[in-house]
DNA sequence: GTGTAGTTTGAATCCTACG
DNA sequence: GCGTAGGATTCAAACTACA
């Protein structure tokens, strides 16, 4: 796929159905105004953990100690949230709408900010999680969803796309509702590294992504997500005949979405 | 009970136990320091009512839709509800927590200026609605979960109340999680003005509130609740055994809450 | 192949008392 | 403040091993 990447990198044709290398706020800045249909962006949490959180069979959790999750306070995430919705904001159609999914680390200052630029809120969703980890040590309520915000760039305009027959189909025949009860991401779909870890901390399920560009998209619409990981939202996108542009700045796990990407192609054009 | 109450009005013990009227901005500055157990508060949401509520004598702001006006409310909003956060810190015992009730209109506020003010959040809790009110024009997902979050005033303390042993108890011998599926207030509950209407638009379900004080005091805390509305967060105290300061603006919600406490202390007289 | 028991693991702001 | 020892603490799904 790199072989058919156009000369002109600017052209936003060049990342069309590409998995690309970089800071998402400034590949962003590639993309023209008002021209991507739906964003999805699943932003690191800035989780602040502490100490390290041993099970009752001693077993040592693997926590997220990724880098890439490390701000040095509040207000240095508020300023790069700042920069990723905003650019995100001028890349989106008017009708366009965006979805961040977080937890209670980061998703308030997600969606204040996404007030504050003027984006309008139309959902809030829960994951509701069928096999969460337990609060080991019985000191919280076990923590067992996460929280997505649905928003419209432009409040005036009503013509976001929204598959409601779709929706409910998928919910037998009742209105899908605002939570949403998904199993994690394990097992087959959780992708590996080569020494059989996971390869990402966090991957997201792909049943929860697939519903997503069913609700928001149409066939052809151009998906975009800034945070891409290993690829779930491409993978999404490619299974439902979406365009989409896919922006990592990991290069493991860029090359670990081009692979999966690869195997989705092959195994289409098997079945096909 | 107005009769028992203290000619001090500036003493603690004069609110204890009653339904104070007022803004609780004021009422709040009566109350010592480092004093309350728990807080429950329940604030509104709707940006136009904030700003009568913020603003009497100031003439209304009309449809609220061009970036000035929309900024402005906001910002009004933001600095309502950091004085009301605030001074409810300033009255929580350092291991006392605050529980905050909302939807995606507000709750991301509430959530940034709560993280803001140096509290720590223990978790986020979805009430998932059992019987919530369709999306008639299937123009969007049904909204049938509402946000909580819990956090302690002071990030170090880690003797916050969390009767984990009960809430356990109260889920099938599971560990309680973050999803609490409840219905409505809805029937019998419900209380009704003189013509029979629903008396307050979103009195919280009873078994919302006893939950809550089940999970977060002990017998004898002192519970607090700002936005008292027709009394649920004291009913529930009063029923488990827990004193209660409450607070409420609007007169006709004052008056509800009273005859409603009163009922209640009579059917315990009864059993008793 | 089928069924059962055992093992692994997941975005986690996960303890307390005493020197 | 810190270091350390004592003690209480987990659920569901998917996978593996084995009969």
């Amino acid at each position: 796929m790199d072989a058919a990447m156009p000369e002109d990198s600017n052209s936003l044709e060049s990342l069309i159905n590409q998995v690309t290398c970089g800071d998402c706020r400034e590949i962003l800045r590639r993309i023209p105004e008002e021209t991507v249909d739906l964003v999805f962006a699943d932003p690191p949490y800035n989780l602040q953990l502490q100490n390290t959180l041993i099970r009752p069979n001693q077993t040592k959790v693997d926590a997220v100690d990724d880098d890439w999750d490390k701000f040095a306070s509040f207000t240095e995430y508020d300023e790069f949230t700042l920069a990723w919705l905003g650019e995100c904001r001028r890349v989106l159609k008017p009708n366009g709408t965006i979805w961040a999914i977080g937890t209670y680390h980061n998703i308030y200052r997600i969606g204040k900010h996404l007030q504050d630029l003027g984006y309008w809120i139309l959902n809030d969703i829960v994951w509701v999680k069928a096999n969460p980890m337990p609060n080991f040590r019985g000191v919280r309520f076990t923590n067992a969803h996460e929280n997505l915000i649905w928003a419209v760039k432009d409040k005036r305009r009503k013509d976001y796309v929204f598959n409601y027959q779709e929706m409910k189909s998928l919910n037998a025949g009742k209105q899908m509702r605002s939570d949403w009860y998904l199993s994690l991401c394990t097992g087959e779909e959780r992708l590996k590294d080569e020494t059989g870890r996971k390869l990402h901390s966090t991957q997201k399920p792909l049943a929860l992504l697939e519903r997503i560009i069913l609700a928001a998209t149409k066939e052809g619409s151009l998906v975009l997500d800034p945070f891409g990981g290993t690829g779930t939202t491409a993978v999404a996108a490619a299974l439902h005949g979406r365009r989409y542009v896919l922006i990592e700045v990991e290069q493991r796990y860029v090359e670990g979405a081009r692979e999966r990407l690869r195997r989705v192609r092959n195994v289409s054009r098997q079945t096909s």
